[in-house]
RNA sequence: GGCCUCAUGGCGGAAUUGGUAGACGCAAAGGACUUAAAAUCCUUUGGGAUUUAUUCCCGUCCCGGUUCGAGUCCGGGUGAGGCCA
């Protein structure tokens, strides 16, 4: 009577035996080869989906391949762990942010472990976990020190009912989304990373990162957007008397169509504006009433240009007597170039769109290379010459900033400067959950830190959430303390540490868990980093990779530049959309199909089938992972994510795909049950017939490809492969050969990163005492890779015509003289002459007539 | 609007990087086993033609090019997606 394969009694099993000897525990030795791979670690929100069982079960494939290649693996997790929901949920459900958040951990923890991935538990962390941001306030305090932290007024989203600053996605319609009351931006002392002065430097070291898809490196590039322009200074001129300054600096990239100026405009946040709020009743309303308003690169492209006309006019550098008016503009950003430019609108499209609505005088000063005609409505951005420029015409577009960059230096009017897109990046955040900046002001004015034997400055638990504002300002005595040296009076900073900051050094503090005299140990980074594979969602392109490594060069570790070797980004997973025929969004388990179509099961509606899209909540087009592994196993399911599509695209979940890959299993385990007792016997033939020829064959050849699939991270073509040799081996007659042992031992072992606990369990099954995780990977043996003969196709002028079979190695002439005789080739060739003929041996003879 | 990807059967996708297009899986159809169903196993499955063959024609979004030979390289177009505007 053979057993049934039975995945929770197995994985359940097999579970508990590497929990028991810690068979993935990592430690540092010198004498092997290290590979630290790394999947993003996930935000604790409540339970795990799907897009975390692609993730991390890619990622194992890797650290079990890795690890049975002879490396030593390290593979940890951890959780992003601070954050907004906690605090939302605390509020609903009346239950602390802490206690959400690690009672959320305790539950993803058992999930992710019933997966059965290959982590080192021992070095769990999660970013809320005291001893965590311990370290990384040390941290922040060696950032301070080294000048790369410092405070500005920067614009938030601040709702006035709720009291409190709202993060962007809060912002829905531009409204609050708990209070509903209208954003205004407001100016608030923030505190800043000096990402920018890496900026060169993070994008100087982009080219060199072979291991990262070209895709996420052009999006930095562009993000960090290097330009090179020209401030020049312009003299006021000053009618209204209303503003001290004379001179207005302005940053522009297109210093060649200066002579195309007709305008200039400022950001309603520009200094001078202050001035004018100050000194103009009239215009202080306006000016203030656009300050409300949300400027960011999307809105500036986006919303309808306004203007304010202010009684000031700026001198045009090189045309006596003219004069540009000056405009307060909401398309104009302050935190970029200098807050002000001049308009020169027939070359940029937000300049014209600004001018044709304020009757400004548009003047081209490019003649278009391709004859194009200005037609007043579409500015001309392309390559030209110039014209109406005086000194600079005829001369090309790059000529002529040249041109002028010189004279303005000449003059002392102005410099060529290199500008980036790249702001500093932002890290004040006035919530309760996150990491407390160890900041106090003290009485007499002076900003301090903490002193390093005060630390942590914990968060307080009895706090409260229900009122409006910050949740740390509010407490009652928390921010008062005193400065430890001089004993005078201060108040703690408030704000907490963006969690993007929590993430940008996790993958360090992994390499050393225990150690509390710093952030990291040096001897351990040296062995473990940088990380050797990275694997996320492409959402994270840009601001978290970005940040990490920001943090990386600003630590300043010897020998450690850049954090992640190679970065994998992989798709998401999709599924139907269903909706009702009230137009409700179903749950694909509430859908099953009758007689009239589709019908929701809970109330009888019928249903339609939608488009597949990326799993979401608000579409309810989930499949819980949870209840996957309840029926089919946590090995079907990681079968299922691997198979068929390639990681780095979207994966479409389908049941029909998930009983395919239990229909897999199933067969790998009777086919190995079923033979198990030739094992036990040992009574393996040493007979080498042709099928055994074959097989050795089949999974020589397929052995080689799953391995280079691996490396390649083509798990859906080593999947495929394994499919062949389980399909070969289901069709052997004669089992009781050595090939066949051979191939079946080889199976269990290819097939152990993907599913683990089936290959444990057969391993097991064919009387192995040693787990299988300590088994090394099988060598492939070229002698199978070439094969005896081989199908030489014939084409004739490139047309196939047939195939013949030859031996290995054979040659032209050889070939040639076998093909003459075939009737398609002989009567091709009546009558004709073969002009050339063209032979790769082994693949294919091309014969030119 | 700019930059970047991608486009292959009913579907997901392979293709040694210029050398037999459609591996492998899913779905579908037919058959075997069974009282029946499920499960399992076997066969077929890009389109078309006919003389049913070791046959011919067409076929990797469209148009053109390079080459003995193009899914793969080059130019132009169409469509989809991503990022930035």
């Amino acid at each position: 009577m053979s057993e049934k394969y039975n995945p929770k009694i197995i994985e359940k099993r097999w579970q508990a035996f590497w929990s028991k000897h810690q068979t993935y525990k990592s430690a540092v030795n010198k004498n092997k080869e290290k590979y630290y791979i790394l999947e993003m670690f996930p935000y604790p929100s409540g339970k795990i989906h799907m897009g975390h069982v692609r993730n991390y079960t890619l990622g194992d494939v890797l650290a079990r391949f890795k690890r049975a290649k002879g490396f030593n693996v390290m593979h940890p997790m951890g959780w992003d762990a601070f954050g907004l929901p906690a605090e939302n949920a605390a509020i609903e459900n009346k239950i602390s942010p802490k206690d959400w958040t690690y009672k959320n951990i305790d539950t993803m923890k058992h999930q992710l472990q019933k997966m059965g991935l290959s982590i080192d538990w021992s070095r769990e962390l999660a970013t809320c976990d005291k001893d965590y941001y311990h370290q990384q306030q040390k941290l922040f305090i060696k950032f301070y020190n080294d000048n790369l932290i410092y405070k500005k007024e920067s614009l938030v989203n601040w709702d006035p009912i709720e009291n409190t600053v709202l993060a962007n996605e809060q912002v829905i319609d531009g409204k609050g989304w708990r209070s509903g009351a209208e954003v205004v931006q407001k100016k608030l002392s923030q505190w800043f990373f000096k990402i920018t002065d890496f900026a060169e430097d993070l994008m100087n070291s982009l080219p060199n990162m072979n291991g990262w898809p070209e895709k996420v490196k052009t999006m930095q590039n562009n993000w960090i957007g290097k330009s090179k322009g020209c401030e020049i200074e312009f003299n006021i001129i000053n009618e209204g008397k209303e503003i001290s300054q004379t001179k207005l600096n302005i940053f522009t990239t297109r210093p060649d169509t200066i002579f195309g100026a007709t305008f200039c405009a400022l950001s309603p946040f520009h200094p001078l504006a202050d001035e004018i709020i100050n000194h103009n009743n009239n215009k202080s309303t306006s000016i203030k009433k656009m300050r409300l308003q949300k400027i960011n690169e999307e809105t500036v492209s986006k919303n309808e240009k306004e203007g304010i006309e202010t009684d000031l006019f700026i001198e045009h550098p090189f045309i006596k007597g003219k004069k540009l008016p000056v405009y307060i503009a909401n398309f104009i950003l302050m935190d970029y170039g200098s807050g002000a430019i001049y308009g020169c609108p027939a070359h940029d499209q937000r300049d014209l769109d600004f001018a044709n609505k304020y009757k400004l005088e548009v003047i081209p000063v490019i003649n278009p290379s391709s004859g194009e005609k200005f037609d007043g409505l579409n500015a001309f951005t392309g390559n030209g010459h110039l014209i109406n420029s005086d000194f600079l015409n005829d001369l090309s577009i790059e000529e002529a900033k040249e041109k002028i960059i010189k004279k303005l230096e000449g003059l002392k009017i102005g410099k060529g400067t290199t500008n980036y897109r790249l702001r500093d990046w932002g890290i004040s955040r006035q919530r309760y959950w996150g990491c407390p900046i160890p900041i106090m002001y003290r009485e007499d004015g002076k900003i301090i830190t903490v002193p390093e034997d005060q630390l942590p400055v914990e968060l307080p638990e009895d706090i409260d959430l229900n009122s409006p504002g910050n949740p740390l300002e509010n407490h009652p005595d928390w921010k008062y303390t005193k400065c430890p040296e001089t004993g005078m009076k201060a108040i703690r900073e408030t704000d907490t540490l963006d969690t993007f900051v929590d993430s940008a050094w996790y993958f360090i503090r992994f390499c050393s868990p225990q150690f509390f005299d710093g952030p990291y140990d040096k001897e351990d980074i040296d062995y473990w980093m940088p990380v050797d594979q990275y694997v996320g969602g492409i959402e994270h392109a840009i601001l978290h990779l970005l940040y990490a490594r920001f943090f990386t060069k600003a630590l300043k570790i010897k020998n450690l530049d850049e954090p992640f070797e190679s970065l994998f980004t992989q798709g998401m997973v999709c599924h139907n959309t269903y909706k009702n025929d009230q137009g409700a969004w179903v749950f694909p388990d509430d859908v099953k199909e009758n007689s009239n179509g589709l019908v929701q099961i809970s109330t009888g509606a019928n249903v339609t089938e939608g488009p597949n899209e990326a799993m979401s909540k608000s579409k309810k087009n989930v499949v819980d992972p949870e209840s996957i592994i309840e029926s089919y196993g946590a090995d079907s399911a990681r079968w299922f994510m691997l198979s068929d599509s390639p990681p780095e695209r979207d994966i479409n979940w389908s049941l029909s795909g998930i009983q395919g890959s239990w229909r897999f299993c199933q067969k790998v385990f009777s086919l190995v049950e079923q033979n198990s007792h030739l094992f036990r016997e040992m009574q393996f033939k040493k007979n080498e017939n042709n099928e055994s020829q074959a097989l050795l064959k089949v999974l020589h050849q397929n052995l080689e490809e799953i391995t280079k699939s691996i490396e390649k991270f083509q798990m859906n073509v080593a999947v495929a492969k394994v499919y062949e040799i389980v399909n070969h081996l289901s069709k052997i007659k004669e089992t009781n050969h050595i090939a066949f042992k051979e191939a079946i031992e080889v199976l269990i072992r290819v097939i152990e990163p993907m599913i683990p606990h089936l290959a444990e369990e057969c391993w097991n099954l064919i009387g192995n005492k040693t787990a299988l995780a300590e088994v090394p990977w099988p060598k492939v043996n070229p002698i199978y890779l070439v094969e005896e003969f081989y199908t030489v196709v014939i084409q004739i002028n490139g047309k196939r015509r047939g195939e013949i079979s030859v031996q290995e190695g054979a040659k032209e002439e050889e070939v040639m003289q076998e093909i003459m005789e075939l009737k398609n080739v002989s009567e091709a060739l009546k009558n004709k002459n073969i002009k050339k003929s063209i032979y790769v041996p082994n693949k294919i003879i091309n014969l030119v007539i």
